[in-house]
DNA sequence: CTTACTGTTGACGCTGTGCCAACAAGCTAC
DNA sequence: GTAGCTTGTTGGCACAGCGTCAACAGTAAG
């Protein structure tokens, strides 16, 4: 008969290969936490030797920070929303977005930016950080508050808590559905509104006095 | 000279003995990512065999667990603070001695609670879920915002949603230090008066009209 | 068909964990 | 003091998961 009968394994380029194993990763990253899911299991669900994994990523770790990566590039904010109208307006018409957009993604979105999985990770922590940033920054600059470069940097550092309120009420929502999605609208709206209004400017006003010593403390007690 | 010379380790109560690796493992975890950490590390700390922290904990996981769950039992927020004055004040207040605890917790504190550590576990969720449920139920009561039985659970898990503002701005404070502690302290004041006050009133409002069919998507795209 | 390139495999060694039988610290009875 | 007993503690075994690497095989070119 013909001499190669069947080929055992199919030869494919990185980069399509390198996406099959990404995709396979990203749907068990969803589903379990991270250390429950072997680097054995992703190889079996893509049909894959295990130590293809290694060559393609190098360790589990940063096979792991792909997925959050890629899962935390959304669609930018920029288009399909118009920046007109009040204060109050723009903010809904952003947080309604915001919660469009996090609907379509559902669960994985919460494990992933939840407790993230692999635990307090530099690097992870880094890369949810800068999405964050990237997402405050946005947001400042679609509400017109990108004017005051002297306190930019603490208007994003408020921004990106605004992130934690905004994952911790989608939680509520998506979990265990305690908040409605008029719910978390609500809340959401009403929170950036008096971040944007009041606090950005009570900042402006204490700018002045000295803010030597209001750092943060070392460590705590040592034992 | 006298026949046992030395002893070659010492015998402790089982709870003197759990209550210093408990200590031992809590500085580590507070140090390293969860992953970062092996019993060995833990059990050359406490100057132990690691099989006995299998002993007296049974799992990695469970030691991990019963960390966290120390950690979040903070002092009750009752004492020490007045609850007399507006709600500006007393706002004011209980996020005053909020910041004041954590302080004293430090960098433990947000590597506990932020990423928890383990990653994405039922278990762990279930104790930070329970102890931001004790720490917002306990937080409205101190407002004195535990009237309407009806709109409770919802009150509870906004105040759940504020949580996660409240560590993500401290993680901004103690971490990177973007943010000081007055900026932290004006953040979360505000934050807090702004939903107590209008965002419960809008909820109390809105109770009227059906709610049924805007509950939580399913789980987003199968693929 | 032959050859060379490289995507892919499978086995090896290492580290970390859970388990458990043996050991010994220290109290009690004599 | 010493023999005996209780039980806190140890150390080694077995196993699973991960990273590495030399060898293998599909596949396109000559």
């Amino acid at each position: 008969m013909s001499p190669a009968a069947s080929p055992r394994w199919k030869r494919l380029e990185p980069d399509a290969r390198r996406e099959q194993i990404l995709e396979c990763a990203t749907r068990l990253f969803g589903e379990r936490p991270y250390a429950e899911v072997s680097t054995t299991d992703i190889a079996r669900e893509a049909g894959v030797a295990r130590g293809l994994l290694n060559h393609y990523f190098g360790q589990k770790r940063d096979l792991y920070l792909k997925v959050v990566k890629r899962m935390l590039l959304m669609p930018g904010l920029e288009e399909s929303v118009t920046m007109t109208g009040t204060l109050r307006e723009r903010v809904e018409r952003s947080v309604e977005w915001y919660l469009d957009t996090v609907a379509t993604h559902g669960k994985t979105y919460v494990a992933v930016t939840g407790m993230g999985g692999i635990g307090s990770d530099p690097e992870l922590e880094r890369i949810i950080s800068e999405a964050d940033d990237v997402a405050a920054a946005k947001t400042l600059e679609f509400l017109g508050l990108k004017v005051e470069v002297g306190n930019d940097a603490r208007h994003r550092a408020m921004m990106r808590s605004y992130g934690g309120l905004v994952k911790a009420s989608i939680r509520e929502w998506i979990r265990g559905g305690t908040l409605s999605r008029e719910d978390t609208q609500l809340l959401l709206s009403e929170a950036l509104i008096v971040i944007v209004r009041d606090v950005f400017s009570q900042l402006a006003k204490q700018d002045g006095p000295a803010r030597g010593d209001t750092r943060a403390p070392k460590t705590g007690p040592k034992r």
